[in-house]
Parts: structure tokens; sequence; C-alpha cells
RNA sequence: CGGGGCGUAGCUCAGCUUGGUAGAGCGCACGGUUCGGGACCGUGAGGUCGGAGGUUCAAAUCCUCUCGCCCCGACCA
């Protein structure tokens, strides 16, 4: 590619709007452009990228055996009635009409409609499994688009489904993917982490994340240097210490206007380790009543998993109804029989503690758990900084990252919904088994950026490159720099290695500061000096080492290095 | 959805308080000097001041409405 024809022009301009390194340095080398929050062009440079990206996933799904297809990204609105996700998805959805005045929407993702294809054709066991996959825009109206291609509205993924006849071949399939996905990423140059992961609104049993690391990562990742236990902080598992308590007799106490945990322990003297938090959520159908300790968040991912619904906090006349307090003063110690009781192990586990008495300005100290009544005891805390793991009780860490790929477990959601079945071996009719396989494409490609930069700008991988050399001819009106960079350029093609010439008429600094800022992996720098002898440099963008070549060798030498490198990202980092 | 901020040249922004000829830097074009880490000098092109309405002799500036963008928050007792 010809520099002086392509499509590509970069700013000196730092972005206003850009706050994270990945989104500066996409605006600035001008790879994408913005046209409503959350929506992108992807510009030719970086669509390379993509390309790239995307081919190593297609070789890594197709060595696994699925199968590429491509579905609609505009979707009828029966099939999300029929699947009940209609209702479900809530305002990511966006619903569109058509000139008859029928619902559409732009599809998030793609269950119903694969589904809608499989179960024309499904009739028989032997026609199972299989695995489907597509590369895609989708559409998801997020509450907040942000950080570029991190956070986008419109975006591309690789989404794949596969379908089986039996659970144990759903769990072959799942570590296939798992396999698959990591090699991906391990090809891409990435440094990541497998993680279990809450199943959301996708819905389903077991899943896990891909978590790229970054400091200005959105996910918050635990996990266990010792034993390898890794988990998104939303499902993650920690291990309660045994204490000793202290015996402290039951007291009903008065506590004016104390509502808070933080009040409440300040008033009384006590830490909030000892206070037992009483929250009411609702859910479509009940109430329900949540215990954890006073130091620690419900997640509601895994009062989700528990709860096999989503549930949100009950409102204020509620919980005054149920509670016969304002807020502020629930406590599961006299709470309504009426109402389930959902204790958190950390809540479980305070031998004598302090909880709102179900009454106005009142708590009761030297609380313990035979003075409650029908409870079940359940892990819905979110883990925190200093928690121990679950396991083998190592200190636990957290890292912030990137998710870019989700794989779950479905099951028979939508198979059944949909009425996806086919006729087992034993002649009976079964809903088919299913897992889906998420991948953002341009979440990746941005996470690589957000891995791979420096001050002077990005400094891609070799493997997602928009072009993995470029040849520089310094002084465009010396004939013999012009004519050497010319020929290196038609060989290195001839090579088959992805060059870009600069044969701008621009001054040398100018061009240097620009292929750093692209972050081409390396550069051939052909100038007056060193071509007198007979020589170019190569200059590598990880660390600025330069080595002088004969020219004769540059190609062969430049061949050498970016193998040793693609080497180099295939290296395992977990 | 709630709160805050912004919208003026291709880009980044000043001007608005106190109404009166629309500005700078970068970029772009031309000429000259320069030429291995974002050069310098000169000349020049380029703007419905987000949009609509209003007040006024006069609106980028004041008022009303509206659209868009950015940031923070979205209930944990």
């Amino acid at each position: 590619m010809r520099w002086s024809r392509y499509y590509l022009f970069t700013s000196k301009e730092v972005p206003k709007e850009a706050e994270i390194a990945s989104h500066k340095l996409m605006i600035r080398a001008g790879l994408i452009r913005k046209h409503s929050a959350g929506i992108y062009s992807y510009l030719p440079a970086l669509w390379r990228s993509i390309q790239k990206f995307s081919n190593i996933v297609r070789e890594e799904l197709d060595r696994k055996g699925a199968v590429e297809l491509q579905m609609p990204a505009v979707q009828p609105a029966e099939l999300w009635k029929e699947s009940g996700r209609w209702y479900e998805y809530g305002k990511e959805l966006l619903r569109i009409k058509d000139r008859h005045n029928r619902d559409f929407c732009f599809g998030p993702t793609h269950e119903e409609i694969v589904t809608a294809i499989t179960r024309a054709d499904i009739r028989s066991y032997k026609q199972l499994p299989f695995n489907l996959y597509q590369i895609q825009v989708k559409f998801r109206d997020e509450i907040r688009p942000r950080f570029g291609l991190l956070r986008a509205r419109e975006f591309i993924m690789k989404d794949a489904y596969s379908f089986h006849s039996t659970r144990e071949s759903l769990d072959e399939t799942y570590n296939d993917m798992r396999d698959a996905y990591s090699r991906i990423l391990e090809r891409s140059g990435f440094k990541f982490s497998v993680v279990e992961a809450a199943t959301g609104a996708i819905g389903g049993s077991v899943s896990h994340e891909f978590v790229v690391f970054a400091d200005h990562g959105e996910s918050l990742v635990i996990t266990c240097p010792k034993c390898g236990y890794a988990a998104n902080v939303e499902k993650a598992s920690f291990y309660i210490e045994p204490k000793k308590y202290n015996k402290v007799n039951f007291e009903i106490v008065p506590t004016p206007g104390k509502s808070r945990v933080k009040e409440v322990a300040d008033f009384l003297g006590v830490s909030t380790d000892s206070i037992v938090k009483t929250l009411i959520y609702k859910t479509p159908e009940k109430l329900i009543a949540v215990a954890v300790a006073g130091d620690r968040e419900v997640s509601e991912e895994k009062l989700r998993g528990v709860l096999g619904t989503q549930g949100e906090l009950a409102d204020d006349k509620t919980i005054e109804d149920i509670t016969n307090a304002p807020v502020g003063f629930a406590g599961p110690v006299g709470l309504s029989e009426e109402i389930e009781l959902l204790v958190d192990k950390s809540a479980a586990a305070i031998e004598y503690f302090v909880c709102g008495a179900n009454k106005k300005d009142a708590h009761i100290v030297g609380a313990t758990w035979d003075k409650v009544g029908k409870f079940k005891i359940v892990d819905i805390a979110e883990a925190k900084k200093g928690d121990k793991c679950v396991r083998c009780k190592s200190l636990l860490k957290v890292y912030r990252g990137i998710e870019v790929g989700h794989i779950f477990k479905l099951g028979t959601k939508y198979s059944e919904a949909m009425k996806c079945y086919f006729l087992d071996k034993d002649g009976k009719s079964k809903p088919v088994v299913m897992g889906c396989y998420g991948l953002g494409i341009g979440r990746s490609v941005a996470a690589a950026i957000e891995q791979h930069h420096d001050d002077k700008g990005i400094v891609w991988p070799v493997a997602i490159a928009p072009f993995e050399c470029v040849v520089m001819p310094l002084n465009t009106d010396n004939t013999t720099v012009v004519s050497e960079a010319e020929s290196i350029y038609s060989q290195l093609k001839e090579k088959g290695i992805d060059t870009i010439i600069d044969d701008r008429d621009e001054r040398a600094g100018f061009k240097f500061k620009d292929s750093d800022l692209l972050g081409f992996p390396l550069k051939v720098i052909v100038g007056a000096k060193t071509i007198k002898e007979g020589k170019v440099e190569i200059e590598l963008r990880k660390d600025g080492s330069r080595l002088e070549v004969k020219t004769s060798d540059v190609v062969s030498k430049v061949g050498e290095i970016l193998s040793d490198h693609k080497n180099l990202s295939l290296v395992s980092v977990r």
C-alpha cells in the first residue's frame, strides 16, 4: 500500500471527548470516526486490524468444526415474543417499525434467529451436534456508551451457537470453544484471564468470561494467585473466616435517625462487620428479604442466580408495609413470616449481631440466628479486596480488565420456548441443548490498543497490526533513496509481508511521528546517510531498537524478525 | 431518567458577563528557505456562530423552545 494513496490521516490534536488511551489514540491515528454516541465508522487502517483479528477468529473456530453463516441484523418481533425477551430485554433492545407498522428490532444477539433456523431442520439426534457462528454488526442501545469502541452501541461481534442432544456433548463443545478463545487471544498477543461469570440477560447456567487485563477496564476480576481460581466480582465466592465472638445480651436499643450501617456502627460503637444489613427486594412474583454482613454489598448477579429472576430493591412504601418501620430499620429478627428470608454466608457467620428491630428508630444488639424464623443460607455477597480464596484460603487479588468474550451453557431455555426439538435414540422428542459464545471483535481490537501503547502511540501486536512493516524513504528528493525504498517495498510485498510505503512528500520527523502513532511493528528506514554504504535501518516499534542491514539482506531480515514476533505472541501469558 | 457542562473555520478553542466590522493556534493552498524524530517566513482560501422563534435600530452575545454531544449519578437502607 502506498500511504500517499491510502485513506489514513492523523492528527496532532488530542480529542476532547476521549478519556482513555485506546479511544484517544484511535482518533488521533485516524482509525475511527464517530457519527453519534456509540456509533462509529471503522476507517481503512483499523478495518485491516479488524479483518486480521476476524480471520484469526475464523481459523480457530473452523479448527473446532464451527460453521460460519450470516443472519439478519433486523429481526421480527414475533420471534422475540416467542422467547419472551421482547418483554424482558428492556430499553437496550432497539425496537423499530416497518412501513406496515410491524414490530422489528435491531439484533443485539441472535438466539432467537438461530433457533428459528435450526428448528426447521433438526429432526434427529443424528444431526447433532453442530455449531454455527457469524461475525456481524449488533446494536445494543446502551444506557451510556463510552470509551470509544470499548462500549459502543453499534459494534461488531462474533457470535456462535451450538446445538446438542446431550449435556455431555454441550460440555465438550463448551470446552472446545474455551480452548479456541484462549488460542485466539494468545495468537493476537493479549494478556488475559478466563474467569467464572454471571449469566446476565442471556440466561443459562454455567458461563465464563475472557477478560483482557487493562487498568481502565470496566470489569473487576477476582483471582487466586495460588490455586488459579478466577471469577468476575459479580460471581466470585470467597472464604468466610471463622471468628470468635463475645457474648452480647439481647437488647433493643434506641437509634434515633440512624438508618445507615455506618451511622449505626458509629452510634453504637461497633464495627460494621458485626451488623446484619437487611434489604427488601422484589421480583415480579414476590418480596424477598436479604441479609448480608454490614460491611458487604449484595451482588445482584448472584441474587439473580439464587432467585432465577432479576430482583430489584423494593420502594420505600413496600418496605414500610412489610417491616412496620421506615427504611433503615429492617432486620431478620421478628420479620414478618410472609416474606422469604435469604441470609448470606457472611451474615450467617456472625454469632451475636446488630440488626434493625423492624421498628422506627430502634436496633437490636446481641441478636442471634436462633431467634430468627425460617431462613435459607445462600451466597449472595460481593467479594472485595482482602477476601480469601474459597478453595485454598489464599489472599485473593482484584484486577481490572475488559471483557472481550463470554461463553454460556444455555441448556434448553430457548429450544423449549421456541420449540426446537429432536427425536432421540429412544424415539422420544426432546428439546435441543444449546450453548452460545460471544466475542467482541471491535472491543478486542480496542482492548489490544489499551494493552499495547506508549506515550508515542499504539504498539500493535504483529498479528493484528494494520500493516506489519512501513518502508520510510526519508529524503524524497534523493533518487537513490527513493528507488531503493521502492525496490525494498516491492520485494517485501512479493514475499507476502504486509507493507505500507510512506511515499508522502513529508520531512523525516513527520514520518517518524506518524508511524510511531500508528504503531506499525517494524520500520525500514531508507535515508541518504546509510544508503551511500548500501545499508538501511530496521527499527522495532516495541522498544525503538535499531539495526543496520545491507539492502540485499533487508527482506530476509524483516521476515525473520516478524516470524520471531509472531511466535512470541503465541507464548501463553496466563 | 436525574444532575452538570458544551455546541463559533476541517480540528482544538477564545469572544458572550456589559448587544454594534467574527478571532487565534493547528490543518489546508501558493511562494521561498529548510530537510534523520510533528521546521521557519510570507501570502491566501475557509465560518448559515447547532437549529427555530422572540426582544432590539442592531443578536455569536439577552429570552424561549428544540436538537446533538460530553461528564457524573441511577436507588445497597
